[in-house]
RNA sequence: GCGGGCGUGGCGGAAUUGGUAGACGCGCUGGUUUUAGGUACCAGUGGCGAAAGUCGUGGGGGUUCAAGUCCCUCCGCCCGCACCA
């Protein structure tokens, strides 16, 4: 048998699929489409083994439905534009375009060394001006609906990074890739209206049921709707009031307007405008401002037990009980980006505020009571009560429960022009401005007569200029001599670009929509998006759980506001993929080593150049920190890309974390070289024989019945452990089998060709081989998926427990659905049976058919 | 703190949704082939027990003819969100 090289196998089979374009997608509209998208990378020059299972699990579904006959669209793109472009070319002085192209080429021959079933006609780099020049045109339709604005506002400024952050990039209070600390600035930035769609993103996330619960979650959390009140407190003016007191009102949003009787202070956020006001002239404010502002976010949980306030001996009126005063303080634990970033605290049903109020002795007053309790001696003294109940202290409200006590506030608030019902969310609008160069120029200019001006459709694509400088710090595209020059559109006259670029997540938003029509001088034409969308699958890390779903969740809103389609969710199945571990090693000094750099013997392990012993740490995702990682190429080169493809999918299902080992790698190359000898026996019958029906292969043909019927469900089921866990099966069948009469070989052929197909999603390359070893004039991937004969997939005879008692005693064979009483009868004459019973007779017998046969006594 | 998930052999994990726990693989043990190592093949492999048996799905309790699966409770691990008013 020659001994096949995996390389030698790989590259045959990828160039004969390229030649003969297998992965094009079809024009033919009239088959069922099926979409399947991995999360496309960033081209950092090599790919990790993330990508590989990333890539793998995708692959495995785009080749699976393409056997089954539907049109599948499986492209692949980079997602070129980001700030490792511009650190190359501040380390290395190499350009971004080039350097990111050199990283697009390398990775695209990596991936193609995998046997990816893409479509490589669709491919694209978002860097391109042939692509981000839509988005630019986008961007000017969303101006013209009010979808994208500019204003001046406080921002999060990452200042490793000289750049602005989303607030969904600031994780801890540091950039979410930095790691530095964040500042806040405040500049002009665009910010695209993604709170416009809240209701609707919110709602629509019950719709997505083919995602995670979790992400699901996350996101609804992230979108953070709070219904409730919004209320006014009238200021009291005190005696000796000067030009610089506060006066007005103060407003407070409020989920608990029935529990506005139980108010007993008012308390503002440190940098809420009457606080800074009151600052001004007040020293020790001024000074407890700063202090709240110095324990900022990073020590959020070291503080979170204490509350601290300050007051300010300023009280308001209370709306609806004349007469009562309630002090302002101004408060650490208030927020001013939630809600007016003032409050009003009920002690008695919120924990924050009972706290705060023990600590300045203010007073609580009760005013829902639970239903078990008595209103004569229910008390609140160091646990807020906020389960449900009956209202009590609240005037005309008394005896409402919560739901119609909110209700009644509102009205009454409203009544009275004290307040109003409203929603607030969590959620805001998506800051989209970027002091950097490396991605796509927002398309504005900006003139001291017309004001801000967008670049006429007809300009775009507003392209980057190529010679830029990197070496004084801040954005290049600012410092670069003329490209900010141009002349207004409206008057002529001389004015300036806008210099930011757009969040890169802006290009991730509706690059599955370029796929569907990679070549349109539109971005994409409305037919072939709407054919192709939404993507039935698709597949990636759960870091991008909120961002990119959620922006991209709203670009297809917003986008189709702008006509460029109709479709509100972009996604319709979400797998997310859990990560690739790998045991971590320190030599004795700390130093992490490479998995490359240690060998195994017996239980300890040894430094392979050294000798020294290694201590094997715990098992962690892979990262380049903890050296804790495995190469792919190396991989591919010495098992081939259908080992690591086939351990991939193997022993974890895709969802959880699974661990990268030495043997399971061996263990898939070890299944794959058998099956491949299975194909290369030479005894089989010629190509062509047909299955037998009946006689001595009869089970073998059913084994494989059996197998498609499993695996097929596997797949579409997502379970690709069991799918492998099934492919042992029948290859263990077709092992077991060990007569070589003519029927049972015919089985036989038939048995192997069937594994052969039903590998092929998995371990591409060698599927391939072996089809042609048994026999095969045409490719394999052009084959139709196999399909099971259900009446040869129930066995006839059915092993079936017997229970004394609910334990187990023995097993009988009965024939599949044989009468209940049967059964029992047959049971209850096992001898073994008769011993337990010890001549006792059975209260009941209870018959599961073709399971178990229960027997009390 | 709130929300969610998980806990099954030495290991990764199965278990048709209440019906024979441990599929499949890794590892391990023994054997065959081989000068030897490796490969390949055969057999075995949850614990205890010579066996009959008996115990066993994080601990405890419950429902049921029957519980890994449902309920209560406790413990442990992981993830998300967080002074969200």
């Amino acid at each position: 048998m020659p001994q096949q090289n995996p390389k030698f196998l790989e590259k045959k089979w990828q160039e004969r699929w390229a030649n003969a374009g297998s992965f094009t997608a079809s024009q033919d509209k009239s088959k069922p489409k099926y979409y399947v998208l991995e999360m496309f990378p960033y081209p950092s020059g090599r790919i990790h083994m993330g990508h590989v299972r990333n890539y793998t699990l995708g692959d495995v579904l785009a080749r699976f439905y393409r056997a089954k006959g539907y049109n599948v669209l499986h492209p692949m793109g980079w997602d070129a534009f980001g700030l490792p472009a511009e650190n190359a070319a501040i380390e290395r002085g190499e350009h971004p375009a080039r350097w990111t192209k050199q990283n697009i080429t390398s990775m695209r021959n990596q991936l193609k060394s995998m046997g990816l079933s893409y479509d490589w006609d669709r491919e694209f780099a978002t860097c391109e001006p042939s692509y981000y020049q839509h988005e630019q045109l986008m961007f000017l339709k969303f101006l013209e609906k009010g979808l994208a604005y500019r204003k001046e506002s406080w921002v999060n400024w990452d200042p490793e990074e000289n750049t602005v952050l989303a607030n969904e990039q600031v994780v801890d209070g540091r950039g979410w890739r930095s790691g530095a600390v964040v500042e806040r600035r405040r500049l002009s930035q665009w910010f695209l209206k993604i709170t416009k769609y809240a209701d609707d993103l919110l709602a629509s996330i019950d719709k997505l049921d083919k995602w995670p619960d979790r992400v699901r979650l996350m996101q609804h959390n992230w979108i953070g709707k709070s219904e409730g009140a919004r209320v006014k407190f009238k200021l009291i003016e005190p005696l000796g009031a000067t030009d610089a007191t506060p006066r007005g009102h103060i407003e407070v949003f409020t989920t608990r307007p029935d529990t506005l009787f139980g108010a007993s202070f008012i308390a503002v956020a440190a940098n809420h405008p009457l606080a800074t006001a009151f600052a001004d002239t007040n020293k020790e404010a001024a000074n407890f401002i700063a202090e709240c502002a110095k324990l900022g976010t990073s020590e959020a949980a070291v503080e979170t037990a204490e509350k601290r306030g300050f007051d300010t001996g300023l009280s308001v009126e209370h709306p609806l009980l004349h007469g009562k005063e309630l002090p302002v303080h101004i408060a650490n634990f208030v927020l001013m980006e939630y809600g007016t970033g003032a409050i009003f605290g009920c002690p008695a049903h919120d924990q924050r505020d009972l706290d705060f109020a023990n600590a300045y002795n203010l007073p609580v007053t009760p005013v829902v009571l639970p239903t078990d309790k008595d209103a004569s001696n229910f008390t609140i003294t160091d646990e807020a009560y906020t389960g449900p109940g009956k209202l009590i202290n609240s005037g005309d409200w008394n005896g409402l429960d919560i739901e119609a006590g909110k209700q009644a506030a509102i009205e009454a608030l409203e009544a009275i022009g004290a307040g109003n019902r409203e929603t607030t969310f969590r959620l805001r609008d998506w800051g989209v401005s970027r002091q950097r160069y490396w991605g796509c120029p927002i398309p504005i200019i900006y003139c001291d007569d017309c004001g801000t001006v967008p670049v006429p459709a007809a300009d775009l694509p507003v392209t980057l200029p190529e010679d830029v400088d990197f070496s004084t710090p801040g954005n290049p595209l600012a410092s670069h001599p003329t490209w900010k020059h141009t002349t207004c559109p409206c008057c002529g006259k001389a004015a300036i670009r806008e210099q930011d670029t757009f969040d890169t997540f802006f290009e991730s938003s509706w690059y599955f929509l370029r796929f569907a029509d990679p070549k349109s001088i539109h971005g994409f034409s409305r037919k072939e998006a709407e054919y192709w969308m939404p993507i039935d699958q698709y597949i990636g890390g759960v870091e991008h759980a909120v961002l990119h779903l959620l922006y991209s969740r709203f670009f297809t809103r917003a986008l189709s506001e702008v006509d460029y389609l109709d479709l509100a969710e972009p996604f319709a199945g979400l797998m997310t993929q859990g990560m690739v571990c790998h045991q971590t090693f320190q030599d004795k000094n700390g130093r992490w080593l490479f998995p490359s750099e240690v060998r195994q013997e017996g239980k300890s392990w040894r430094n392979i150049e050294t000798g020294d012993n290694v201590t094997a740490g715990r098992i962690e995702k892979m990262s380049k920190s903890k050296r804790n990682v495995v190469d792919p190429e190396i991989i591919i080169e010495s098992y081939g890309a259908d080992t690591a493809r086939l351990f991939m999918l193997s022993d974890s299902p895709p969802e959880r974390d699974m661990e990268w080992t030495e043997s399971g790698v061996e263990g898939a190359s070890r299944f794959l070289k058998r099956v491949h000898r299975m194909a290369n026996d030479s005894s089989l019958p010629a190509i062509g024989t047909p299955q037998p029906t009946h006689g001595d292969g009869i089970e073998l043909i059913r084994s494989a019945h059996k197998a498609i019927y499993n695996l097929s469900k596997d797949i579409e089921g997502f379970r690709f452990n069991r799918a492998v866990a099934q492919l042992h099966t029948l290859a263990n069948a077709i092992t077991d089998t060990k007569s070589t009469s003519p029927t049972v070989s015919a089985a036989r052929r038939f048995a192997i060709e069937t594994l052969v197909q039903l590998i092929s999603p998995l371990a591409p390359h060698i599927a391939e081989e072996m089809w042609e070893v048994l026999g095969h004039r045409t490719m394999l991937c052009d084959s139709k998926w196999p399909k099971a004969d259900e009446s040869l997939i129930a066995d006839n005879i059915v092993e079936v427990g017997i229970q004394v008692n609910g334990k187990l005693r023995d097993t009988i064979s009965l024939t599949r659905d044989c009468p209940k009483q049967e059964a029992e009868d047959a049971a209850l004459a096992s001898p073994t049976i008769l011993r337990y019973l010890e001549n006792q007779t059975p209260k009941r017998v209870i018959v599961v058919p073709n399971r178990i046969i229960n027997v009390v006594v």
